[in-house]
RNA sequence: GCGGAAGUAGCUCAAUUGGUAGAGCGAUAGCCUUCCAAGCUAUAGGUUGCGGGUUCGAGACCCGUCUUCCGCUCCA
């Protein structure tokens, strides 16, 4: 019996073996949290993108996709909070190892000194609170600390580390020059491109709500503890939908994208056992109800998607700070107003890693003769990065040939492997290990009528069909039609 | 960031109290021509994460550093 752990390092090196992740920088050591994805990984990411895609987009007339930029003035980041919302200084008590946000320790003690009737000293240490937060004085937070005695609620000593500051966003400078140039940030979420494109993408697209603008692309947070693979990753991607209504009618929709978003997830045919949804109780400043979609992994259950009712939150500060009205003139009811927001945000290294988990077994396939076991990722079909592979049983007597032959045939439509090396078995299980749904087997009677083997992967079934079924059975297994059709 | 554990070939792991770095799997080329891994032959692949130190001699001991994993916080 392995146990979780194990599972997961095999997981992992899995990953690695056959080409799906790398750390990155590699050779130089690797870099902290960031990963590559290699031939494999970007095949089977980008089907997952796909995926969301069309079932976002495509099957949704009412949702149109957009590709914003990384770069955004600066001053969105003031308007949506993250400026000021994600700059805390923390301070870490160094014998009960926790952490601790340096001014709520502070202000606790104000709470604690009014409650004693020292309003005095409460207003004073509030006062030198503000100041040394307004001019970013760490040093000044720390020295606080010290006068005022403040003790770790855990362990109960005044051992505290230095004040450090955590971003969460990445700076980098725009412009050539060092000096006149303007720091910009790399954007924490994708969402903010969709609201500062809600107008644009309204007009030119003669948008009615309910509508919805669906993005794609790569988002930057500073993570404190980037951990887990690519669970929690520096540079990730997420595909985010904001989904425009009426205010009022945001928890209806709240509920049916609650209900829309786990279906697509279980259309992939994972144990729906490993799925839950989890409401959050603590809701953040922008949100009035938010789910998170969890899947089991080997270390617990974790966030793959959220989904936030956002209010007119966002739109209204882009109002305030843009000075531009970012408002939806509504025929039906003869009214103007701020739409009100639902977002769907799913981290699309999170959904691969949680596919990859859900594929991977190690399978026992032994009789009594003869101990036997093969490594396979069941993955679904249309997410798989290669779709099929061709053989010839030998590499004599023309069966190679023919075997290209076919490969041609099914190359222009799907991402098809050519493997004439080593015993066939040895070819059926390595197709295995990289999730290959199809092997299909070029035999001395292929010459003759024209027809092959098709094995199947999870049942390791075979059967014969004519080489000109072929284009149709692919259709049917491997193509997008299956899958989409299941949500509809 | 703090504490704990670890880092040797692509992968899994050996290497006696400090004494010449090895195996299996995998890979590559060939043999065999076979419908479910582990048949035969050959080959390639390692400044033992990196940098110092102790020693006649370091994969092993000491210091530093980097990376990964497990806990503490937040999130997609």
């Amino acid at each position: 019996m392995k146990t979780n752990d194990e599972l997961f390092k095999n997981v992992i090196s899995h990953a690695k073996e056959y080409g799906f992740v790398f750390p990155s920088s590699e050779i130089y050591d690797g870099l902290s949290a960031v990963y590559d994805y290699g031939q494999l990984g970007a095949e089977l990411k980008n089907n997952i993108k796909t995926y969301w895609w069309k079932a976002m987009v495509q099957l949704n007339e009412n949702i149109v996709g957009i590709d914003s930029a990384i770069f955004m003035h600066p001053k969105i980041w003031k308007a949506s909070g993250h400026v000021d919302g994600f700059n805390d200084p923390m301070i870490d008590n160094k014998d009960s190892k926790k952490r601790y946000r340096a001014d709520q320790l502070i202000e606790d003690k104000i709470a604690r000194y009014e409650k004693d009737g020292k309003t005095d000293k409460a207003a004073k240490l509030q006062a030198d609170l503000d100041a040394a937060l307004n001019s970013d004085d760490l040093g000044r937070l720390k020295s606080i600390i010290e006068e005022h005695e403040i003790a770790c609620p855990v362990s109960g000593t005044k051992n505290w580390t230095e004040v450090r500051q955590f971003n969460l966003m990445f700076s980098t400078q725009m412009g050539a020059m060092a000096d006149g140039s303007e720091e910009v940030y790399l954007r924490p979420e994708t969402a903010q491109g969709i609201f500062v494109n809600f107008l644009n993408v309204q007009k030119t697209g003669r948008m009615k709500i309910p509508f919805g603008i669906a993005q794609i692309g790569k988002a930057f947070r500073n993570e404190v503890i980037a951990r887990q693979f690519i669970m929690r990753m520096r540079e990730f991607e997420q595909m985010e939908m904001q989904f425009f209504v009426r205010p009022g009618t945001e928890l209806e929709w709240y509920n049916q994208w609650k209900e829309t978003r786990l279906k697509w997830h279980l259309a992939l045919k994972p144990n729906p056992s490993k799925y839950r949804y989890h409401d959050h109780v603590k809701l953040a400043h922008y949100a009035n109800a938010a789910v998170d979609i969890e899947y089991e992994f080997p270390f617990g259950f974790k966030e793959v998607e959220g989904i936030h009712s956002r209010t007119d939150f966002d739109l209204s500060q882009h109002q305030t700070f843009s000075g531009k009205k970012l408002q939806y003139f509504d025929p039906e009811i003869n009214q103007n107003y701020v739409p009100y927001v639902i977002e769907t945000s799913i981290g699309l290294d999170r959904m691969f890693l949680t596919i990859l988990c859900n594929a991977y077994e190690e399978e026992d396939l032994s009789t009594d003769e003869k101990q036997d076991s093969r490594s396979v990722l069941h993955l679904h079909p249309a997410l798989a990065p290669i779709k099929a592979a061709v053989f010839p049983l030998t590499k004599k007597d023309g069966l190679p040939e023919k075997a290209r032959e076919v490969m041609d045939l099914l190359k222009i439509d799907y991402n098809i492997i050519y493997e004439e090396k080593d015993a066939i078995g040895k070819r059926y299980r390595r197709q295995d290990a990289i999730g290959t749904p199809i092997c299909i087997t070029v035999d001395h009677q292929s010459l003759q009528d024209d027809t092959v083997t098709i094995r199947h992967r999870d049942s390791m079934e075979q059967e014969r069909v004519a080489i000109k079924d072929l284009e149709k059975l692919l259709d049917g297994i491997v193509g997008w039609k299956p899958l989409l059709q299941s949500l509809l």
